[in-house]
DNA sequence: TAGATTTGTTTAAACGTTTGAATCGGGGCG
DNA sequence: CGCCCCGATTCAAACGTTTAAACAAATCTA
């Protein structure tokens, strides 16, 4: 590394003031056209490169945006995070990202790190438990913050999430339409505002059909393919002898559908199973799963759009907005029939 | 939020000089240490926040790490992530994660962001087609690279992959045991160092093997499971007949599986079938996948050590490192029957 | 008891930008 | 010709830390 370049560096080797030079790099039409060139010119020629901390420093924007989730390597978080960057690459903010992995000394760390590095705003995705205090320390701190896919009691900052009753209530009626009553419902935590409205959507809707609420159908876990997959076996040992069940995730559909495969039967025709949330390897199962579309890509577009809107000091986002989901009718479910049996 | 807190305010809350207050909050052996624990309690109570922009411009270490890859959502990718994030956890780095989607721009435009954050230093996966400047524009600032999972010609900064070569022959190998012969190579690209090597491997096991090497053996294509899946279709109807296939990775592999499925054959009976990678899922596929694990935790620890030991001064780990694969056989791969052809 | 040491704290100069206010050399106006 | 204004540039202070060097007071040493 040669010498370290700075604006003063180019002021020198051009006979100007550093003031001149920091107006013109930024464009300003305070200084003449033919100085500007020259400037431009000579800082690509000695390889200048803009110290982004002392700007920041000085104005109090960082340009750095923090977002964290549960896992990134969930693809559903990654649907979203895909659609948050894209809408931030835009406007020229870096955005760190991090895991919480559920811990909310994690989550609580990563806000006070991001705060030290003066970002300029934050998109969580809140970790299970997160106090209404840790989302008021990023406020507080002149720090605005966004929630997707989970909210916080007593917070009423920007929140976007897919409507999680309404769209497990989809599944569970496309199951009963199809002669299904006997429904299990698989995967997911009621430690959750999800937890809870997911629940809430199947238990109504197979209340309003008339159905039993065994609680013996409701079989919760982690919501991962590996807990399908594990699920499985509880699943099939079921006294209740469920024909159908909907899943918390298409994670948890498609290891339980690897599961029943396991056990010699066949998913979509003696079992019909629901996912939620459509990600791209929904279609690509085999078979091709029916599932809840939860607008992933949505719920992070407007999560940056509704952040950098509030970075230019509008606060009309404000409280909870609910994407409606939609259903995908695939293979993984079938009518029931009543002659096969289990 | 009231009022910035910065060290003055507590300076001046308790009769001190700044200089004090940031000796004690560093537990500095300067100061004593009933002062330290006033100063602590005042910051506490005053909820002071560390401004590391002002402090880095002072010291010039950011505390900041950045990692770019092809893409995060890659289990592959998100696996040596994992790795290398409970690596620098330890050592109070940040991180900040980016996607180049193998564009070489937005590759550069990481490494110029961070540069002007003030970067400590970059793992990364290399763009293909990435030129050794980019790679020299961040060392010869000051901020060291390490290579993953690619190479760079010409760079000689601590890389580390899997032996591709290695991994493709010892499936090879694995496949022409069971009786095979006419055996497909799906996926991947050969322009990268990667697709070099593992069709290298390939085509070394079949001709020590005295095997015949068709060029129709070969179906390139993305690295991603719909393509494995779109790839059924070609591997089902070459004329040559393929009894198995190698894939360049367990996403083509599932994939792939999956695409024999929906044409009504049975993978890991009628085809065999390896991946690449050992990823999660590959145990819960159906069949079990036979795969070759990569290192990929290795991988990402071995870059994290380095970057941190080249911080301290070592530069004991330039050049390439390879891991060597091994072998995890599972339910895709079975016995030629002869007998039953297709 | 004077000088040397130790301990604890302060002073002040950096780090590399940004920006409101000041300066400067003309040119136009009355 | 004096005044004002204009465009272009510079001055200098500020942003919030860190740290070498200086200082002050207490403690030791001879």
């Amino acid at each position: 590394m040669a010498q370290k370049i700075k604006l003063s560096t180019i002021a020198e080797a051009l006979g100007l003031s550093t003031a001149t030079v920091s107006l013109a790099l930024r464009d300003s039409p305070l200084v003449a056209d033919v100085t500007r060139d020259r400037i431009k010119e000579k800082a690509i020629e000695l390889g200048y490169i803009y110290n982004r901390r002392a700007a920041s420093l000085r104005t109090s924007r960082s340009g750095i945006i923090g977002v964290v989730v549960h896992d990134i390597m969930n693809p559903f978080y990654a649907e979203i995070l895909k659609a948050i960057e894209t809408e931030l690459d835009r406007s020229r903010q870096t955005f760190i990202l991090s895991n919480h992995y559920d811990s909310v000394e994690k989550q609580r760390h990563f806000i006070e790190t991001l705060l030290q590095l003066g970002g300029d705003g934050v998109i969580m995705s809140p970790a299970i438990g997160t106090p209404a205090s840790d989302i008021r320390l990023a406020e507080d701190n002149g720090m605005p913050a966004i929630l997707i896919a989970r909210s916080v009691p007593e917070i009423d900052v920007p929140t976007f999430r897919g409507d999680d009753a309404y769209g497990t209530a989809l599944a569970t009626n496309h199951l009963i339409s199809l002669g299904h009553t006997r429904i299990a419902m698989i995967g997911g935590t009621d430690h959750t505002s999800t937890g809870r409205d997911r629940y809430a959507g199947y238990a109504n809707a197979m209340k309003k059909a008339g159905l039993p609420l065994d609680p013996a159908l409701r079989i919760p876990g982690p919501r991962t393919k590996q807990s399908g997959f594990e699920a499985a076996v509880n699943f099939l040992a079921n006294p209740l002898k469920p024909t159908a069940a909907v899943c918390w995730n298409d994670l948890v559909a498609i290891g339980l559908m690897n599961g029943i495969a396991r056990a010699g039967l066949v998913p979509g025709k003696d079992i019909s199973v629901t996912g939620y949330d459509d990600l791209e390897e929904a279609a690509i199962a085999t078979p091709a799963l029916t599932t809840v579309w939860n607008g992933q890509s949505e719920v992070g577009r407007f999560a940056a759009r509704a952040l950098l809107d509030k970075l230019n000091g509008s606060s009309e986002a404000d409280g909870l907005h609910l994407i409606k989901p939609e259903m995908r009718i695939r293979q993984s479910t079938t009518p029931l029939n009543p002659g096969a049996g289990r």
